[in-house]
RNA sequence: GUGAGCGUAGCUCAACUGGCUAGAGCACCGGACUGUGGAUCCGGAGGUUGGGGGUUCAAAACCCCUCGCUCACCCCA
């Protein structure tokens, strides 16, 4: 790799999008925008770097996110910066910022960008990869809960994505959460002997994180251990409770997951993840969950919140596409006079829209013809000194070879046509 | 951050147990064919074998270091 001495080459964990690819892209995009805008959300775009306070306190200073895995510098001002390793604080800041809680309610906004983590790449994961969002604000009712969940099943079946299975689970709240907590750990601390090393120090640090192991000996000793359905309060059961029969009545199936427990330690309620076989380790499309009391911590009024983020790299990998060749007009000529001609031509024609390239290399037509044949070109356009002179000028089929005399008129008509 | 596997032409891969000038297919460029693409034939270009060091008469191959890729752990989209 000669160039690779001279040129430094992309970082790691992250990657060109090359053009075939990003036609994929796009469609993923495309699909996404239209379905949400139909749902009533709005985009909204944030920068891609936020005061690194921002993160600590919205994505929850003991989060691995937070601890290790931010890309934080110091810029030339001297103020902490960090590249956003999600994007639920940047909203929530700017609707405080702007006060938009003051619009009628609820707030739906949609966003697709970059996000940057400190991790070590692997399938499914990258340093910059790529995430669209969506938001709901000031609505408590569970039916919206399922709403969003109904959406994303929606789009991974519009886009073609099979083998996908939705889980739900309920983290409870900060009424719930603490009386289970302490149940689980002491249940934990009892079994401790059963469990493997890294289980024995989440007992103390994040005892829900356990049922993530898969050790077969943890999976089994914390089969046993108390769910926290069993231990939500009335609110939370009952948000839950009618979040699934939303969901029946939607016909999605999904299963409910206790093991499930979301990385953020913001979520409350409801978590959910729509998960695929065909990809790996990290087999998460799409992730999300009600955060109700990150509005008030960060100083603004007490509006609750429920998202989801789907990773773009991890859809496309799952995403069936077959690229649809581009249709365009491409212009070979012979001599001067026929090239000025061409050239006249080819900037009518863009001006109408037509998608067409010109060649400017004056070599052999039989050279021009093959490098028309070589970029796909649906038709071509011959402009040769008889050409010039008639007016008429001979336009070929690159698919079925047939070639017929045409003024200027019957390029529009031809290229039109299809 | 931890662990494992892998780095040979643009791509896919050869090169025995360490032994000739590191090869082939595809792709690219040119010619056969200067007003007609795709097929065929002929030719050309393209490599410090990821990088550095070591062992050896001799290294793509063996050893050490390093970088990168891939997968898994941790965690997450």
């Amino acid at each position: 790799m000669k160039g690779e001495r001279k040129t430094p080459p992309a970082i790691k964990g992250t990657q060109d999008i090359l053009p075939p690819y990003v036609k994929k892209w796009q469609k993923a995009e495309t699909e996404a925008k239209g379905l949400f805008e139909l749902y009533g959300y709005k985009e909204i775009r944030t920068p891609v770097f936020e005061p690194t306070e921002l993160f600590q306190k919205g994505t929850g200073p003991t989060s691995d996110i937070v601890t290790k895995e931010m890309y934080t510098f110091v810029d030339k001002g001297g103020r902490s910066l960090t590249l956003r390793p999600e994007y639920t604080p940047s909203v929530v800041r700017a609707i405080i910022e702007h006060r938009l809680y003051l619009q009628p309610e609820p707030l739906r906004f949609y966003f697709i960008g970059p996000m940057f983590r400190y991790d070590k790449p692997q399938k499914g994961r990258y340093r910059q990869f790529h995430q669209v969002n969506i938001e709901v604000f000031n609505e408590k009712d569970s039916a919206i809960d399922a709403e969003i969940v109904e959406m994303a099943d929606i789009l991974l079946h519009k886009l073609g994505v099979s083998d996908i299975e939705v889980l739900v689970n309920s983290v409870g709240c900060k009424k719930c959460r603490p009386s289970y907590h302490q149940e689980l750990k002491s249940k934990a601390q009892a079994q401790k002997e059963l469990l493997c090393e890294d289980c024995q120090r989440k007992i103390e640090t994040n005892p829900l994180r356990i049922f993530d192991c898969k050790k077969e000996t943890c999976r089994e000793v914390s089969q046993e251990f108390p769910k926290i359905i069993d231990f939500l309060c009335s609110e939370c059961k009952e948000h839950f409770e009618k979040f699934c029969s939303y969901l029946d009545s939607y016909q999605i199936p999904f299963r409910v997951e206790p093991r499930l427990v979301r990385g953020l330690d913001y979520y409350t309620k409801t978590t959910f993840e729509i998960v695929s076989s065909r990809l790996g380790s990290q087999d998460a499309v799409l992730g999300g969950g009600r955060y109700d009391d990150m509005m008030t911590e960060f100083g603004g009024p007490d509006i609750c919140g429920i998202g989801f983020a789907m990773g773009m790299e991890r859809l496309l990998s799952v995403m069936p596409y077959r690229a649809e060749k581009d249709q365009f007009l491409y212009i070979v000529y012979l001599g001067e006079e026929a090239k000025k001609e061409g050239m006249e031509l080819v900037r009518e024609l863009r001006r109408e829209g037509v998608p067409c390239l010109i060649e400017y290399k004056d070599k052999s037509l039989k050279n021009q013809m093959s490098r028309a044949n070589k970029l796909e070109a649906t038709w071509t356009l011959i402009i040769g000194e008889e050409e010039v002179k008639s007016g008429e000028y001979s336009l070929k089929n690159m698919e079925s070879g047939v070639q017929e005399k045409v003024g200027r008129e019957g390029i529009r008509e031809a290229v039109k046509g299809r």
